[in-house]
DNA sequence: ATGAAAGCGCTAACAA
DNA sequence: TTGTTAGCGCTTTCAT
């Protein structure tokens, strides 16, 4: 079923159904009454391809993301692609991996595929290096990209994050305001948004006067899947005589895995530690008692990164960086 | 840069061009290198669009989902993806939500995008009453419509699912040849497979001469993040003096909020309660003891499925049903 | 208000 | 081995 079909069915040309789709004044209300009922008739849907080819853009966005099955960017996942379809506009999902070719490779394949644009969900899309950055360059040339959870300056390129650097300095704060002396930072991954994490965490002890002690920064390098290595690997350092009565950990699996640990080693949460996540996923309601989270409002963060979008699609002139502030829902395992 | 700009460059006609593009065997090994150079020479990459008209193919298929940040629902969207990106196919991704029209609206949204198939994860969308499963009909008329984890009799759909029925059945006769006498049904869907789950749980009972009593199936009608839902839900039951030795959870939240009841009322797991849930996710690691699970072997269905797929649109006969078995992986909150 | 026709970039059948 | 050309289904001028 064509335009072609419709327009002999309905003794028009094909023009004027064309004008019919795509709600053009100029057709006398009969004559589109007459279009229409054949369409609906025959369930006449437009060829995308046809359109694309015409137009060259098919309303698509493509959306790279490193793992849809982590708990926290499936998440970004269903927000953005929920506002960009009341959008009109169609996500074209690939899930990269955490490898750098692989990415790399990802986003070639999209923009070959003509997308509107490209949304990078998470930190991990940019390197330290600057080297390893210039694909996005690169890919900013044809079309605008949207970067969600990182920073990264650069024309056509736009970014949605939150302050993790102020949220983690926050909670640090917090914890020490409540007379813990020694926190321990778990962290899992090296990407810009967990080493503002760490920047944050540092800084509120220095401005405590307290010396940052190697050992208190201590990287898991396991999955973030395997919450039994967590536990294993803070019971490592326990054993070892790292003494700590605070942890905040960049990620709420490792806070799972520290209240884990806590329990299985007799230590009291909150009186004897205190323990805070980040991400405020369901994990922090599994535990008991409940687990003190750093909230970084994702759900807010996806809205406006589609509204940025569809804003720059439509030529409208966008801020090229929205920043949000976390926030520090506490629970049971922390007392501050 | 089009075909015809590189045809000129490099002398030779757009036949030529679209030859080397797509792997022809009849070119000159010269002729070719001289293409390629001013292929890659000047980046030139062909419009999915015109590709896509003239084969009425974009190697895209329509992923269909209700909830992409479901943890079980988007660990399978990443095996899929992954999958079908290796087999050259892209991801159209649709989340839909969990009601009806919204989910025959995105069905059409994706037909009318000339997905090559339709992907359907998730066992919610095949209903009980015939009339609604209708749109698999009309849909499945104009491309394979693979489903995840639901069963359903029409040409051209293909099924792939775990045998839940038998896995829960397993489940429920292991508790009770362990000595259990009265064990919950905690449920939250009226799905085909929360109908087949519940069906193999009354079937243990029954053949084990048990009556099976209204009380013990319970439907929790909360989110799936509404952990501590779960959790007093339970405990207005327990509090209503229903008695319970054993939970058989259809989902690992549900079981968790049944963890978080018992630790809360200080019954002893497995001791005086033994516990199940259905998926083998993370979130069994976050208890203590951890929580026996019914694995329905996600990875694998979802590889199945994709080669399913492919052969399906390579013209090959395939099989309409592949059904996996699931197994219960024990952990600290049985003892069996 | 409507129709005719050009063109979007590519593939594939047919010719040479 | 290579070139020519007719579509693929739609949008959009330009006539009428």
């Amino acid at each position: 079923m064509t335009i072609y079909d419709i327009s002999k069915k309905a003794g028009v040309s094909i023009a004027t159904v064309s004008r019919v789709l795509n709600g053009s004044t100029n057709v006398k209300p009969k004559t589109r009454k007459k279009v229409m009922d054949i369409i609906e008739q025959y369930g006449y849907k437009p060829n995308a391809f046809a359109r694309g080819l015409g137009l060259n853009s098919m309303k698509t966005i493509g959306i790279l993301c490193a793992d849809a099955s982590d708990l926290y960017l499936a998440k970004a996942l269903y927000y953005i692609e929920q506002n960009l379809r009341e959008n009109g506009y169609n996500s074209v999902l690939c899930c990269t991996g955490y490898e750098m070719d692989s990415r790399k490779e990802s986003l070639n394949l999209l923009l070959s595929q003509h997308v509107d644009s490209v949304v990078m969900v998470g930190s991990n899309f940019i390197m330290n290096n600057p080297e390893d950055n210039m694909y996005v360059n690169d890919a900013a040339a044809s079309v605008p990209i949207m970067l969600l959870n990182a920073d990264y300056d650069c024309n056509n390129v736009y970014c949605t994050l939150c302050d993790d650097y102020k949220a983690t300095q926050d909670a640090t704060e917090k914890m020490l305001n409540a007379g813990l002396k020694n926190i321990l930072y778990l962290y899992n991954s090296n990407s810009y948004s967990g080493l503002k994490k760490l920047a944050g965490y540092q800084s509120a002890l220095l401005s405590h006067d307290i010396a940052v002690k190697k050992e208190m920064l201590q990287c898991f390098k396991g999955s973030n899947e395997d919450i039994d290595g967590v536990k294993s690997f803070i019971e490592k350092l326990y054993l070892k005589g790292v003494k700590f009565d605070g942890i905040i950990a960049s990620d709420d699996f490792l806070a799972v895995g520290a209240m884990n640990f806590a329990r299985a080693n007799k230590i009291k949460v909150p009186n004897e530690l205190q323990i805070i996540g980040y991400n405020n996923s369901i994990l922090t309601h599994c535990s008991e008692p409940p687990i003190s989270s750093i909230d970084n409002r994702l759900e807010d963060m996806c809205i406006q990164l589609v509204k940025t979008l569809i804003g720059t699609l439509s030529q409208n002139e966008m801020p090229q960086k929205t920043i949000f502030s976390g926030e520090l829902v506490e629970r049971g395992s922390t007392k501050l």
